[in-house]
DNA sequence: ACAAAAGTGTTCTTACTACACCCATGA
DNA sequence: TCATGGGTGTAGTAAGAACACTTTTGT
């Protein structure tokens, strides 16, 4: 173990994407040998921190190390400090011993994130092979407390994309209203309808239609739209000033 | 310093209390003596964890012991890891060293805490001396990251306000509309009109109003009301069910 | 009698819901 | 020509905002 880590504080994240179809989590592999077995199990990309780090940039540092994500949106959202959370089953131990892992207890701040894994997305990065975005609908079992992780920042993520303009970090640059509301059902588990939809989302200016469709679709393509973040803060901002 | 502590894992509370004019915040006192001179500070009930302890035990634990407050409502709502989170000043690392406290980076999860703080809601406890119960907008300095806390803590509090009962812990457990009206604007900052208030709350069935009024008030006695818990479950639960 | 807060309705505007058909494209 | 998703309007309902006067009590 290097000693420069804190043996009592962890992050993990939970990355999530959307390739039009589905949401996805990104997860990374956890292989390890006993006795001439292997196992394989799943887990959240996460680590130690280090000593006299700050937990945002030790969450980038993860993500980076582990992954080969970087400059994505990323957000602490919630810490796990139960003192079983790493110790509830044989094989996780195991693990933390062949690691050298501290055997302390050690408290995780979640972060949770967006990734856009469309193809424009994967093409700025440079993502290991050990990475793998799975539906987050089939993921059933996680390493340690991470299915307990995953559901909370599911949750999180609900209430942040009804709050703030979170879409289109999952989102390619340009992208059609029929994927954003997509985006919206699988996240947020429900269908709206397509007119009342874009209505909504007709008045908010900071949607920019552009002189572009779709090409290569096998129906009437779709105007392409992109999200103005200059037009957004400036709306909320004129917001919190007249109230 | 005792061995079962937790080096680099502290909890912090933030317990606001409304006394049916001024929201509030429980902050105790921070005084040492260093070369004869008394230095005073304010400062959040925190401490470090133990080793093995639940973090949402210790911060009652930390309630109870640094206030004498029990049984309040409590929820964790962010962490600070910041290196220079508790070193920002001479007098904070000061105190650190008079206490035996590790020279380590600590990071702390902050819990959020409601307390009505009516005669009602103090008659119950026995509240320490040391503990005072401060206007928020009056409070300028804190120790190390502690105003940085409570800030967050306020934005929390508004957010949570606006989508859950907790309106509940902060008044006495009889209340008139025109005190949660009051509880509504000192917390989000803003007036509302005394009709449509009403409008909107009579709409909520799990306010309960009761064949009591006010009793020596110096004009027309308001009725009182309570919240019903059960109620309010069992609506949410409707709500869940036919959507 | 006066001061102080309680209590009460209506109108207007804005946001949300439900709902069905024609159009442009590639295969 | 067919399959596929793109794109559009209206009417009804529900929620929020603005606004002023009378009533009851204690002093």
């Amino acid at each position: 173990m290097k000693t420069e880590l804190n043996p009592n504080v962890s992050v993990d994240c939970v990355v999530f994407g959307f390739d039009l179809e589905n949401l996805n989590v990104l997860l990374i592999d956890r292989s390890f040998t006993k006795e001439g077995i292997v196992y394989n199990d799943l887990k959240l990309p996460g680590d130690l921190i280090r000593m006299n780090e700050d937990m945002d940039d030790s969450a980038r540092r993860t993500l980076k190390e582990k992954t080969g994500l970087c400059n994505i949106y990323l957000k602490q959202f919630m810490s796990f400090g139960s003192p079983d959370r790493i110790k509830r089953n044989e094989r996780d131990l195991e693990w933390l011993r062949q690691l050298d892992y501290p055997d302390e207890h050690i408290i995780t701040i979640a972060y949770y994130s967006l990734f856009d894994m469309s193809e424009q997305g994967r093409s700025k990065l440079n993502i290991f092979d050990t990475v793998r975005f799975c539906p987050v609908h089939e993921v059933t079992d996680l390493v340690m407390d991470h299915a307990d992780i995953l559901k909370h920042a599911l949750e999180y993520l609900k209430t942040e994309l009804l709050n703030l303009p979170i879409a289109f970090e999952l989102l390619p640059g340009k992208f059609t209203l029929s994927q954003m509301q997509k985006l919206y059902e699988v996240i947020l588990g429900k269908t709206f309808d397509k007119r009342n939809f874009r209505k909504k989302f007709a008045k908010m200016e900071y949607l920019i239609p552009l002189n572009e469709k779709q090409v290569g679709v096998a129906h009437n393509p779709a105007k392409l739209y992109r999200f103005s973040r200059d037009l957004y803060t400036k709306n909320m901002n004129d917001i919190l000033n007249n109230s």
